[in-house]
RNA sequence: GGGCGCUUAGCUCAGCUGGUUCAGAGCAUCUGCCUUACAAGCAGAGGGUCGGGGGUUCGAAUCCCUCAGCGCCCACCA
């Protein structure tokens, strides 16, 4: 068979691909096998493939490929998430650009468009997922919006309101005026802005009947304008929101202030009278120290406004314009109001100053050009006080372990402090909330069930007072949907119909999964919600093991993003340098937890890597068996390699259990190119055109074959293709299935490494005299070894690796010789006329020079008394030995450049 | 304002409970090679007073204190 020079990834990875699904492959079933499960991270059903992904989802290849091949019945699930949030948004967006408004449509209607919608577009990220080579069983494939996922919702939502921890209340929430719809309080993301602060006059209202009397204490603060009018000065980022104060608020300690206790002032432009009230909330150091309170439209005013009994004006309307109760700017968006009252509250002298300012300001996860705004209204709420109960144990006490660990002080820190969750959502894209609001007149107190089916809320309804006679058509089914994450945090239980149904075979088998491979975003919204989920419902932990994967980042560090357009395509990068190229790319440098710094020139290293397989694939396919001899330096190397293989495998098996993934394909790099490559393969080659020995050929095609299937997991492709070439494999055989199986290192192996090291540094240094003396590696030389001699089972492999004519043992360094020394021992290569004295001899000076320095500091040591006394034995054994080492080159070296001069 | 983490070669990082894997790896760089597996390659080489300062110790990249810089998470300061 003829092989390109050059591999060439693009029809084997879709060949192979193929043939996985053909042969059902990554198919999973229960057994008696011990599971190995992962649940995928649900992406955006309408979502595109982004570098995020990609890491994502290799290392979960990764993981289970690397499960499968060691005996586990591993299984990845796949599926999609339906974001409400998000899908909505694009549904709107598309149906605007076709001069629809939603606000038109029925619910029924838009569905159906949202549907056709996910139709159109749902799933194309799981296509994209299949280059990359994820062996999912797609047989599985979920969506959190069909019948088990949502029966499965429904079911969680009856059971928790009926124990009592799902509520209905009237909050203040974070409204997003954008899509129109609450969101939860982890959903809100702070961004620091620069802004202004707006200091503004309200104006002292009732001096006729309240003389403002001063106090005369020291630091106060009087304001009085050039008509002889007091005013008070209060600070605001937020100057439209003044049509909705029906408060001044100053602390009641405050000296600045206390002129101003039992007063009106008039709010400015709006001319509502308003009353001072005291509370020691406000900051006596902030600002003035006078508060405006809008109890309407601020979390800390709204308490305030509870306390203190304040009305409550409302001057928003859902999409962030001015409502009809402010009585001014009606209509406008409030960020223009913002403005255009500032403009306003200057024309009128009642702006103080104007200063810049930076602060918080809160914006939807999902919608970063949108500021949310506090508003409030009524909602779903799922307590959370017995969740975090139940959800922090078994992250504190190591049933779950997280990598890096240091996430479980967050996720502690989250628990510990957690608000109810706002689990309602003013979408239709969505689970619909299963509550039926009875008839009430209005004013009247709302009264709702809760129920499965209409059916079963009709019962309900009848066992109420007063509604015995209730008809179906009666009841109004709540109009919300609930948030996204209250499907995702069920998911590796609903997966399985772990809900629907309880103790299934499956669910028993699968459940808990072995390993969550996510980012450290999503610990609040996912990962604490599934382990509190998993705590609820099946009384056990969702998995053992949580990846947090960092953030994909390019080169210079900044995150990938549209804007930016930083963000590399990912199918392009696989057509470029091929899935497993890319694959490794995103290994290489993705130690768990680290963002990862993202450079194409990592694909390259990728792509190189299989180009290097592929090569010295083709080198071994390429030879010729016959009956001749074994050479003495292949066996010497199979020995060797043996060796460093079940080192390498050990080394990986134990970086695995610590999830140092990017470590584990660095040994395995380093294994197959600069052990197996460099050197194994160039031991064992024999001459051009000569045949190899059977034996030889035989534990090399052995080797490669360990070698491809420590590889598979992270090169699933490219490895397959080989793994079939080197021997007969039966139809619907795959590498996928082959075992990792390797025996564990022994004494003898670490002694037969180390003497492979040594041949290597002599081969090494016979090399390095070669280049700097500029002699080619086809002229032969010849190799001393003075007053000692070689291992002898290494001549042979020496005498070829470094192109000698022979090894002997010399008594003394011959005249016009390059010496070198590798551990105690010296050598020499007679040059002739390439030896240069005087370069020869500044090389063996230099070296001196550093070895007396070095002894000179092992002789202070060992003359501390101290040091003697207190280190331990070993210690100071080691010392001696280095002494006497450094002692025993030092004469070598003396005596040869002796020999110089 | 709290909490966590980071600072080691040009770049990205590893160095666990102080002493033989202690100054490492990969990439990049430099030199010489188109040697019939591979120039997407081969053979060699150079490069860091482990962020600064102080301390503990016979001994510190490693432990403690401190300063500086960077990053992340949480928090209702207008």
């Amino acid at each position: 068979m003829e092989l390109a020079t050059k591999y060439d990834p693009a029809d084997i990875e879709q060949r192979w691909y193929k043939y996985w699904i053909e042969k059902n492959l990554f198919a999973s079933k229960p057994d008696n096998r011990q599971p190995y499960t992962i649940v995928i991270p649900p992406p955006n059903v309408t979502g595109v493939l982004h570098m995020g992904h990609m890491l994502n989802n290799t290392i979960q290849d990764i993981l289970i490929r690397r499960a499968r091949m060691t005996g586990k019945n591993a299984l990845w699930v796949p599926g999609t998430d339906h974001a409400s949030i998000a899908t909505e948004a694009k549904v709107v967006n598309k149906l605007a650009q076709q001069g629809i408004k939603k606000r038109d449509l029925t619910r029924e209607q838009f569905l159906k468009y949202a549907w056709e919608w996910k139709e159109e577009h749902g799933g194309i990220i799981l296509e994209q997922l299949k280059k990359l080579g994820a062996s999912c069983d797609w047989s599985r494939t979920a969506f959190t919006m069909d019948e088990k996922r949502s029966e499965s919702v429904m079911k969680v939502f009856v059971d928790l309101y009926k124990k009592g921890l799902i509520y209905r209340g009237l909050r203040m929430v974070n409204w997003d005026p954008k899509a129109q719809t609450v969101l939860s309080t982890e959903e809100v993301i702070y961004r620091d802005e620069k802004s202004k602060l707006f200091h503004l006059r309200y104006y002292v209202a009732d001096v006729d009947t309240n003389p403002v009397v001063p106090t005369g204490e020291e630091g106060e603060v009087i304001h009085k304008d050039d008509k002889g009018r007091y005013y008070a000065v209060v600070a605001t980022t937020r100057p439209e929101t003044i049509m909705g104060d029906t408060a001044m608020c100053i602390n009641p300690k405050d000296p600045k202030n206390q002129w101003l206790r039992g007063h009106k002032v008039i709010v400015p432009l709006v001319n509502r009278v308003i009353p001072v009230i005291e509370d020691r909330y406000v900051d006596i150091e902030f600002g003035t120290g006078c508060l405006k309170v809008t109890p309407a439209h601020d979390v800390n005013d709204y308490a305030l406004g509870k306390t203190h009994n304040l009305e409550t004006i409302d001057i928003f309307n859902p999409d962030g314009t001015i409502s009809e109760a402010a009585g001014m700017y009606v209509g406008q968006d409030r960020m223009e109001v913002r403005k255009q009252i500032a403009i306003d509250l200057e024309a009128a002298g009642l702006m103080e100053k104007i200063e810049d300012y930076y602060n918080k300001v809160g914006y939807s996860e999902r919608n970063q050009d949108t500021a949310v705004e506090p508003r409030l209204c009524k909602q779903w709420f799922l307590s959370m006080k017995h969740f975090a109960d139940i959800a922090l144990p078994p992250v504190l006490e190591g049933k779950i372990k997280f990598y890096p660990t240091k996430y479980v002080t967050t996720y502690r820190n989250w628990l510990e402090n957690i608000q109810d969750w706002c689990i309602s959502r003013q979408l239709w894209w969505g689970h619909r909330i299963p509550a039926y609001f009875l008839p009430t007149a209005e004013g009247e107190e709302e009264k709702f069930v809760v129920a499965l089916t209409p059916e079963e809320a009709l019962k309900e309804a009848k066992q109420i007072a007063g509604f015995e006679n209730i008809t179906i058509d009666q009841l109004t089914r709540d109009e919300d949907a609930l948030d996204t994450w209250f499907s995702s945090w069920l998911w590796p239980i609903s997966l399985f119909d772990g809900i629907n149904n309880p103790g299934n075979d499956e669910i028993k088998y699968y459940y808990p999964t072995a390993d969550l491979v996510t980012g450290p975003d999503i610990i609040f919204f996912w990962v604490a919600r599934m382990i509190m989920a998993g705590e609820e419902y099946m009384k056990d932990v969702p998995f053992r093991n949580v990846y947090f994967t960092g953030i994909v980042r390019d080169k210079l560090g900044r995150k990938m993003s549209k804007s930016l357009g930083n963000s590399p395509d990912p199918l392009l990068l696989i057509e470029k340098y091929g899935a497993d190229g890319v694959r490794m790319g995103m290994m290489l440098s993705a130690p768990a937890g680290n963002d990862i710094l993202f450079d194409d020139a990592l694909c390259e290293q990728g792509r190189n890597f299989n180009n290097k397989i592929w090569n010295a694939f083709r080198l071994v396919q390429g030879w010729q068996t016959a009956d001749v001899e074994q050479p003495q330096a292949s066996k010497v190397a199979i020995e060797w390699f043996g060796a460093k293989l079940r080192a390498t495998a050990a080394e990986m098996e134990d970086l695995f259990g610590k999830y140092r993934l990017s470590e584990a394909i660095m040994a395995i790099y380093k294994l197959f190119w600069d052990e197996f490559s460099a050197w194994y393969l160039e031991v064992v080659k024999p001459a051009y055109g000569q045949p190899i020995d059977k034996a030889t050929y035989a534990a090399t095609l052995g080797f490669f074959d360990d070698l491809l299937r420590l590889l598979h997991p992270f090169m699933p492709f490219i490895t397959e293709e080989l793994w079939q070439h080197i021997a007969e494999r039966k139809e619907g055989e795959s590498i996928m299935y082959a075992q990792l199986a390797f025996d564990a290192p022994t004494t003898a192996d670490e002694a037969v490494i180390n003497g492979m090291e040594i041949a290597k540094s002599i081969i090494s240094s016979v090399r390095q005299i070669r280049n700097t003396k500029n002699i080619s590696p086809k002229d032969a030389l010849e190799l001393n070894v003075i007053n000692a001699d070689v291992d002898a089972k290494y001549i042979e492999m020496i005498t070829k690796m470094a192109n000698l004519t022979a090894v002997n043992r010399a008594t003394h360094k011959p005249d016009g010789a390059a010496s070198f020394m590798v551990g105690t021992t010296e050598f020499a290569v007679p040059l002739g006329s390439f030896i240069d004295v005087e370069a020869e001899k500044q090389k063996i000076e230099a070296e001196l020079k550093h070895l007396q320095g070095f002894l000179a500091g092992i002789q202070k040591k060992l003359s501390n008394e101290k040091f003697v006394a207190n280190a331990p034995a070993q210690v100071v054994e080691m010392e001696r030995k280095k002494q006497s080492d450094a002692e025993s080159k030092i004469a070598a070296l003396t005596e040869a450049l002796s020999k110089l001069k």
